[in-house]
RNA sequence: GCUGGCUUAGCUCAAUUGGUAGAGCACCUGAUUUGUAAUCAGGCGGUUGGGGGUUCAAUUCCCUCAGCCAGCUCCA
């Protein structure tokens, strides 16, 4: 028996009799591994616990307390669902069942007359608990395409026969069962049920077969599945949450926006207060706007389609965009974006290498026709506003300009408070225009500038737009999920079409190439985002109100309107609550609007010309004069302070 | 747009098998003058999302349109 060399992922070598497994070498790494363990990787590739090893090859143990480990689970879950769904309703057939981000779900097709209906979760879910308490071992077979074929054949389940037979000729099928029920599958799954068991069903949806509608009508069930009972927890607790945060809910009790969606489906009316925090939110970025050199201007809401016949939106998107015809049976759209206005705007008057990089910078109101499905309250809208910036330069100049936007960017995002931001290069995909050279360089630009601001990136290899490669931002909010935002795009497409040019030093017209960026993406979907990540509870310098000024009896009313009118006139967003409500009320209702700061008024702080301020929190300051309030609401407020226009 | 579920007062929700709607909060008025999360009393408020149908009678059953929610798809 000879001995075989494999390689972990440490890079250490480990020997093993030939014909070990996977699994074996958790074994001999420690008998908790081997326990924790639900697959392995081997070169890469997933695979079962018990694939034989081969001579050479890395080998990585895939535990339960890993993200792939994990999918790995909920991917046998999926499968243990299936099975239950058809002991419960037997004549279901099967088709497939994927993971996706924290859950999986099943499509499955009953048998005509049954209705699965969310009611059914509970049988369901026993069926599914009395499988794992069996702790059946989960067998993989290696079959032909016929067999595989034949044997779904025989069941009736016309839409596994019909995935086989799509399978390519000659490869050998894999197909995974427990006890006698067995599905196609890739794998790999856990070794058995007993793996199983942190699991419940979430909701029910209708799907398609093949996602096409002229197909049979699918029953999808969605469920979630983790490593144990307390991740299970964590993530249902973390729904919930997510629930308590909702921002359309915030949004209503804190008097920022209310959608009327009989009348603007996809648009916001914002209140006062909602306002007030869009408008420093846009001023926050004007601020960074001119520290990175952009020029803010302003283009047309309406364009002729003759633009976006040149722009190619007219061809791509015309669906989508708003299109009407003027007395004269001229076609115009409202805008969906603001790029090809700016491009326009470019090109007035003459360009010389001298003015580039130039760097064009819009709160682009734009208006895109999204179909009624996906609307969602502030961050799927019909009605937004881009914080769009257009840098047009020469590629010797694209990797200083795309590093002094991921600089902006990070900024950006650690002063709003978003911690953890994740960065995706996306490279050329394949449907693609442009030379190979060119993207050649348009890739190692964005790759330079990623490197020089020293981020870690994941490569989202083929994801580009079929213009250019592009940098994309995921930003994580408070209870860990993730949103993309912020976006750095090369284009060299939009100019080339407009036929935008410089001269340049060789007195030549040059096409220059275009860097869209955005930093919030658009404000409503920010805020939204904003909303939910801080519950509400904004931070000082971006509260709508800072603080409220509340009095204990009629006598402070004086008083009161003498802080609150010192405090406003130096800066402060401050209001009064003089009624005749007992404090305790007050408080209350000052506390149900999230504001940061109560400044309490009673006969103390009369007498000694200061003021209380109790903190959200319920903690109150140590009383201090309305002057030393000021300068501690200035300081709080950090970079936000002075924000306000209305200041 | 597609699939499923849903739509009752500003908000959160009630209303037996079909018998033309109630409560709390909010709001308004009055009383109360109060020290850190709800003072008391009274009052206003609804063509039960719009339209159509079945029925002696529809919030309830059927059709249709719109919107909302969860997915799908899409996201220039």
């Amino acid at each position: 028996m000879s001995l075989l060399n494999i390689y972990l992922p440490d890079g250490s070598v480990r020997q093993l009799e030939d014909g070990s497994t996977v699994f074996d070498v958790a074994k001999s790494i420690g008998s908790g591994l081997a326990k924790s363990s639900v697959a392995g990787k081997i070169n890469g590739k997933l695979v079962d616990l018990d694939e034989k090893i081969t001579q050479g090859c890395k080998v990585e143990i895939l535990t339960d307390r890993s993200a792939e480990g994990v999918d790995v689970i909920r991917h046998s879950t999926a499968h243990l669902m299936a099975m239950a769904v058809q002991e419960v309703f037997p004549g279901t057939q099967i088709t497939i069942g994927p993971v996706v981000e924290n859950q999986f779900y099943y499509d499955v097709y009953p048998k005509p007359g049954t209705k699965i209906s969310a009611n059914d979760f509970p049988v369901i879910e026993k069926k599914m608990a009395e499988i794992v308490e069996k702790n059946l071992p989960v067998v993989k077979k290696i079959v032909s395409r016929q067999e595989a074929a034949n044997y779904f054949a025989s069941l009736g389940e016309k839409f596994k026969v019909e995935i086989v037979e799509g399978l390519p000729e000659g490869e050998d099928i894999k197909i995974y069962g427990m006890d006698n029920w067995f599905d196609l599958c890739r794998g790999p799954h856990v070794p058995s049920t007993g793996k199983l068991g942190a699991f419940k069903l979430m909701s029910i949806a209708g799907a398609y077969w093949r996602a096409n509608k002229d197909n049979e009508q699918l029953v999808r069930i969605y469920g979630t599945a983790w490593a144990n009972k307390k991740d299970l927890d964590n993530y249902l607790n973390m729904l919930e949450e997510a629930k308590k945060r909702d921002h359309i809910l915030l949004g209503r009790e804190l008097k920022l926006f209310t959608l009327m969606s009989d009348i603007a489906p996809g648009a916001a009316f914002f209140f006062p207060n909602g306002a007030k925090l869009y408008s420093l939110l846009q001023n926050y970025i004007r601020k960074k706007w001119a520290k990175y050199g952009f020029q803010e201007i302003l283009s047309p809401q309406v364009m002729n389609a003759s633009l976006w016949k040149v722009s190619g939106h007219y061809d791509q998107y015309r669906e989508d965009m708003y299109m009407f015809q003027d007395e004269n049976k001229e076609e115009f759209g409202i805008k969906p974006m603001s790029c090809p206005g700016h491009v326009r705007l470019f090109m007035m008057g003459q360009k010389s290498y001298r003015d580039l990089p130039l760097r064009y910078a819009e709160f682009g109101t734009c208006h895109r026709n999204e179909l009624s499905g996906t609307l969602h309250g502030l961050t799927r809208v019909r009605r937004f506003t881009q914080d769009d910036g257009h840098i047009f330069c020469t590629y010797a100049q694209v990797q200083q300009e795309v590093l002094s936007a991921l600089e902006f960017v990070k900024e950006a995002y650690a002063e709003l408070g978003f911690h953890e931001v994740i960065y995706m290069l996306s490279t050329r995909p394949e449907k693609r225009i442009g030379d190979e050279a060119t993207w050649d360089i348009a890739e190692n630009a964005l790759e330079n500038a990623l490197k020089e601001a020293q981020v870690n990136y994941q490569i989202n290899a083929g994801d580009g737009a079929f213009y250019g490669p592009k940098i994309d931002f995921k930003v994580k909010d408070a209870i860990g999920r993730l949103h993309q935002c912020a976006t750095i795009q090369l284009d060299p497409l939009m100019p080339t079409r407009f036929g935008a040019s410089y001269q340049a030093t060789s007195n030549s017209q040059e096409t220059p190439v275009m860097i869209h960026r955005a930093v919030l993406g658009s404000v409503e979907r920010f805020m939204g985002i904003f909303i939910e990540h801080c519950a509400g509870h904004f931070p000082l310098g971006l509260a709508p109100v800072q603080c409220r000024v509340v009095t204990v009896t009629e006598s402070h009313q004086n008083y009161a309107r003498k802080i609150a009118d010192y405090l406003k006139q130096n800066g402060v967003r401050v209001e009064t609550d003089l009624d005749n409500d007992k404090l305790s009320a007050k408080i209350r209702n000052a506390q149900l609007l999230k504001i940061p700061y109560m400044l309490v008024i009673g006969d103390k702080e009369v007498q000694t010309e200061t003021l209380t301020a109790r903190y959200r929190d319920g903690k109150n300051l140590e009383p201090m004069s309305p002057e030393n309030f000021l300068e501690f609401i200035k300081k709080e407020s950090g970079v936000f302070w002075g924000l306000d226009v209305n200041q």
